[in-house]
DNA sequence: CCGAAACTGAACTGAACAGTTTATAAAGCT
DNA sequence: AGCTTTATAAACTGTTCAGTTCAGTTTCGG
């Protein structure tokens, strides 16, 4: 009724998402093993199989899954009548906290990693993770045109440049392990160096 | 006396080199065999072998080549005196070229993905890549800034802004394989819209 | 408490693949 | 020619691991 290519069928499939969500972020996609899944999911391989086709199947479901999670607790906390560098500032330390913290940085890096052979997990990354992201802030973007509170011309590009401009420096230095944690210092000047940029444009 | 791990002992060193490069940005880390490796370089298994100790030291050595031949061609002649937006969308231009190219995609996954393994490659990525880029690009900040051409006070900050706004939208929608290639028409529009918002917070 | 559905564990299959070895051959030098 | 270095092909080792099978056990609704 719900879900449809991992049909599922019994009490189990919670743990088996656990687990795997465990293992994959601990160990990537190549290094994780459906052994150690099973077992840290206190479940036997026979029985993952029964919920899953295959490993890359398992994947993408706990990618999408951590995403969703990830995406509707960011939106969900906004209060859109606040001044938008109020609003703007909350989004761009949600949108962070998730980006910077291990579990992004892993989920990035196998989805980056593996959307070559398997296109649909980065696709699904996409959609569920960034896209969704997008989408809240264009509409929230909207919002505050008709209030009068911005001037934007082209929304779906004011709001990838606000996500672009909140990585600046900090990101590339993660991904390429140059730096392995970021301080909050250094997330504040990125974030008030973001806001004044944007708002240089965009303000009304 | 150039190279200390892999001594370099016969003449058939270029060819392994070739061949590891095809393969490896053709089918990632991973994905690449050894044996694909030797064929297509011409080569006996043993023969490679003979050069490296092993495939990670190949690998890290491709690498490590390639990014030093895309810095030096990065590192082109940029008429400084122009009016800042042309000298900026020249900047653009240029680096969108390259991050947008096969070549650089494949290199930018296979950087991300090994990075957490062997951070040695991230960060040679890093700096013969991102790290020369912004380097070239806030000596010429800086030097707009003193003909009065922009005011800026955040340098480093400046340069990582700009280079992140030219990646909206198109960058993420590439690496996630939702789009597997960018028209001459988005590029223009990303990066109209990059040196609008750029240009409306640094222009003097 | 019965029977079906879900689950288990352990063994098994089959394939991929890094790295080694060996016996042989071709270059390259003097 | 004769000696050395370099290269080759192919078979081999050992391991890892995804996915299957199956005979038996647990769970749970009715």
């Amino acid at each position: 009724m719900n879900e449809q290519l991992p049909i599922r069928k019994g009490r189990k499939f919670g743990q088996v998402l656990d687990g795997a969500r465990t293992v994959f972020l601990r160990d990537g996609f190549e290094g994780a093993s459906v052994d150690d899944i099973a077992r840290e999911a206190g479940v036997s391989k026979a029985t993952l199989y029964s919920y899953f086709p295959d490993k890359k199947m398992l994947f993408v479901e706990v990618a999408s899954s951590q995403c969703r999670v990830q995406a509707d607790e960011a939106v969900c906390a906004l209060d859109t009548t606040a001044p938008p560098r109020e609003v703007l500032r909350m989004v761009a330390m949600k949108f962070l906290g998730f980006m910077f913290s291990d579990m992004g940085q892993r989920i990035f890096r196998i989805c980056v990693a593996e959307s070559d052979r398997f296109p649909e997990i980065g696709r699904d990354f996409y959609r569920f993770g960034p896209m969704t992201m997008r989408t809240a802030l264009v509409q929230y973007l909207s919002q505050a045109c008709d209030r009068q509170e911005l001037k934007i011309d082209d929304l779906p590009l004011a709001a990838d440049q606000f996500a672009e401009l909140c990585k600046a420096d900090l990101w590339p230095r993660l991904v390429f392990n140059v730096q392995d944690s970021v301080t909050e210092a250094e997330i504040e000047r990125i974030v008030d160096g973001a806001l004044d940029t944007f708002m240089a444009r965009y303000a009304a």
